[in-house]
DNA sequence: CATGAATGAGCGTTCATTCAT
DNA sequence: TATGAATGAACGCTCATTCAT
């Protein structure tokens, strides 16, 4: 008897998520895809139902190792606005090592695919947001905005920053990172 | 009943912009577009050379006409961030009118398509913003930052503002457009 | 503009009832038969929508023929059992002569295809048996057993002798015909 | 570790049995019934060389089975025609109550697994019909005709009969029942 | 004997594009 | 110009069977 080899798995999402960087979703052909991992077009349907599973698997898989992985960086002890750029520069050092895997979560977030990711997996996110928001709303520090519409501005700054850094318009150094977190908080702040 | 030839392509490019709203390029058929706009599929191809140009065109013109109509916007008369605000709630005014069209561009600039239009004409809604954040900057008004920076800054708080208006978490009345406005405003502001 | 070729769908039609007659439904490979055909694949699916329509399609226009053909074969005049008679050779000649044609209906009606053909089609053999055995009941000359069992029977030994006319274990003359028509007819009689 | 293996392959042979009676042969994947037996799809392979063979054999098997059971039931002692009856209500019965097994068997007759059930098998049950027959004809009873023909008729009566008590047509009562034996007696007997 | 991962060959179907009129 | 039939080149997926343990 064979065994699984779960190596292969992982072959199969990285190149998934290489050629949905490079390409799109419309890119991953499933033969060229079983090629580029080194098995047969069917052993993909092995580890898959289909395309649609392969992808929703993926987007599922990494939205839940991105909320955990962001879960620890709040230090407790620091004020809210050092707390507010922890993250900040977290999720920019993670954009940035990941932005393969970002880019592949942020084209299913606005394909059908999305809502095929279970609901319970989305609201991670949010609900770590959530909580941060309120504790600076709380401290009197930050626009009262609805947490929805706070989050979307932070978001779509990092978003952008992220990809001027990627694109060499922005260095990740201090004194860059500094200017745009000092835009973010401007933004939000009372 | 027969179209005439202007009206025939005004009527392709109006289902094809639809089309790409629901359901974004890969929705795109030649033969159902074809349908919609109640012509052959051979037809379209007296229009535009295949699927590729079909979107390229569709994409230039829409650019070229976005570019051209917010040209006339800034009062000379008024005070910078008055200006800025006039510029901002005419484009969100547009956006908002033109929601499809925009979501067009929107997935145009995504996608490998965009690397096929004119360089010419993408750079044209970019020196009008420089100008803009020149004067600003001039008048010591707004951060000295790079003018792609703030674009960037600028444009993705506009591009979450019309979203959440769209799908209804705001309003486009004078408080939730003057609240969304001082983010924006606080975010670049010196 | 090309025009559409109706003697190319009639090709379609026949190549697949031989198909079904000599390999069954599974047998229909749309490459294959298109090949036998002589066109492209992708032709088929300009004439039928699939595979399955292809079938349900050719079946509803056969059960169709079939019923118009035979409505013609009752002669007024004749006394029950002679009409009866009639009716028997007309459907056994039109049975041998069409007997691929008549496979396929048989192999259609024990598939999932039959569920899909209009069941306003399927009613109208039944309702020209009916008129004609509730003839033979009112003169008191068949037993009274409902329609739909009288059918069966008939129908099987109808097929039945078919399959051996076919085989060639029965001839298509008169005392061949007269044998078959006899235990026919003393199944039902009174 | 005998007993285990055959009670193995008896679950593989009703599963099969099982599937082909709600969707035919097509409907027999491997994998799927190796799913239903709780067994490895290579476990299969190792009971049957392949699918052709697992079925053929499963076909053999009953044809053996079906043969051998209705060789008892002819009691000397009656008359002709109750000998007849007897044999008739038995396979009725059993067929009723093997409706899975007896749809089995009459699809592989329609199909080209037929051809490669050993011919010697297939037989057993034309020569006991035979016997039967002749000792009619002998009598007088039944109409002087090849045992063939009257088989063929015998069988169809009796499968449509089959049909119509399980779609609750008929009942298996002591009135359906004489009515249908009358119905074939009329036929066949001088 | 038993397994379950792996596969090759093939299937039905789609669709941008061209052909022939 | 306009057509709609026709198509080639894929594509996603299935499944009986084999491999390696």
């Amino acid at each position: 008897m064979k065994l699984k080899d779960e190596s292969k798995r992982t072959a199969i999402v990285s190149k998934t998520i290489d050629i949905v960087f490079d390409k799109g979703f419309a890119g991953v052909k499933m033969a060229e895809l079983a090629r580029m991992v080194g098995v047969s077009p069917s052993t993909l349907y092995v580890y898959y139902k289909n395309k649609e599973d392969l992808i929703v698997s993926i987007a599922t898989t990494l939205i839940k190792n991105v909320s955990s992985n962001s879960n620890n960086e709040v230090k407790e002890e620091l004020p809210f606005k050092l707390k507010l750029k922890a993250v900040w520069l977290y999720w920019l050092h993670f954009s940035i090592n990941h932005s393969k895997e970002m880019s592949f979560l942020q084209q299913v977030k606005q394909s059908p695919y999305y809502s095929l990711v279970p609901s319970e997996i989305k609201d991670e996110k949010a609900q770590m947001a959530n909580s941060l928001l309120d504790l600076g709303k709380k401290e009197g520090l930050i626009k009262n905005v609805d947490n929805e519409i706070l989050s979307a501005v932070i978001g779509s700054i990092m978003s952008e920053t992220c990809k001027m850094i990627l694109s060499q318009k922005l260095k990740l150094n201090k004194s860059d990172n500094d200017m745009m977190f000092s835009m973010l908080w401007d933004a939000i702040k009372s």
